[in-house]
DNA sequence: CGGGCGGCCTGGAGGC
DNA sequence: TGCCTCCAGGCCGCCC
């Protein structure tokens, strides 16, 4: 579910509802997420310690805490992560609760526990290879053309699967991966040593810009994703062909047609992606 | 090493 | 109403 923008549009619906917040228990009930959850070292690296800021790599939520405690969450395809009360009723598939201060909570919910929750120190996450194994954040000035031709060189593989490799850039999934290829007038399955020079450029400009709108409408919403207050994203509405087969492109009025990549639906304007 | 594919899960949608 | 199949935004590991 979750690409950049869902995620970062999380990341700041939570700093007013948690930032400056203590954890004073926690709950684990289920742990069998994509890797166990270990409430015990949860309790040991969060118990009693406050919140200082939430950041964001790729698609991973970092909430950062007293004494150096980190709080890795991704939100896999289905996860949510809200705040809430404990007048709420519980879901079957919330996972785990988060009681704070003043009586509020943080929920983890996730139906398909593709998701990943756990704890540790800043030491730790700096030698953790799913945070340290990747590439650029888009709006990171190194990700621009010239990063991506290096990247594709030696390559030659269509470019979608390719702008979906976290290590080439973070953040781009597979509804993004098609809106930038569009917006960039690329085809999907054109391979990367036959992509001009020139045209990465543009390539890694669709890429930011999408990200960019879609962070500013807060995201997507196709069916699960909701913001830390339950907010669904608007940006579902301004996709130009993700999910639109048999429409009309929004550009040039051609109808959109759907193909399968890598075992992914894959999106494209027949006319303006040669 | 690159790239394709199945698997991990549940639930919603659509066909019959 | 029910049963079946297909599909889903991510990621990992296996395979060639």
């Amino acid at each position: 579910m979750p690409e950049l923008p869902e995620v970062e549009s999380l990341r700041r619906s939570l700093l007013d509802l948690v930032v400056g917040r203590r954890v004073e228990s926690i709950r684990v009930r289920e742990s069998r997420l994509r890797e166990g959850v270990d409430g015990r070292a949860l309790r040991r690296d969060l118990a009693g310690r406050r919140c200082l800021g939430i950041s964001r790599r790729a698609k991973y939520l970092i909430l950062e805490f007293e004494r150096e405690a980190r709080l890795l969450v991704h939100l896999g395809m289905s996860g949510r992560f809200f705040a809430t009360t404990e007048a709420e009723p519980l879901d079957r598939h919330d996972h785990l609760i988060f009681t704070l201060d003043h009586g509020g909570q943080l929920r983890y919910r996730d139906p398909r526990r593709f998701g990943l929750v756990r704890s540790g120190s800043a030491r730790s996450f700096a030698r953790d290879p799913r945070l340290t194994e990747l590439g650029p954040e888009p709006f990171d000035p190194v990700f621009d053309g010239t990063h991506l031709a290096v990247r594709a060189r030696g390559r030659r593989g269509p470019v979608k699967p390719f702008l979906m490799d976290a290590r080439v850039v973070v953040g781009v999934g597979n509804i993004y991966a098609s809106e930038a290829l569009h917006r960039a007038g690329i085809h999907p399955a054109r391979r990367v040593d036959r992509i001009a020079a020139a045209r990465w450029e543009g390539l890694a400009r669709a890429v930011r810009e999408i990200l960019a709108a879609s962070i500013e409408r807060g995201g997507t919403t196709l069916a699960d994703f909701v913001d830390g207050r339950g907010r669904a994203g608007e940006y579902a509405t301004a996709l130009g062909v993700y999910g639109r087969e048999g429409e009309p492109c929004p550009v040039c009025g051609a109808a959109i047609r759907r193909s399968v990549q890598a075992a992914r639906s894959t999106y494209h304007c027949p006319r303006c992606q040669r």
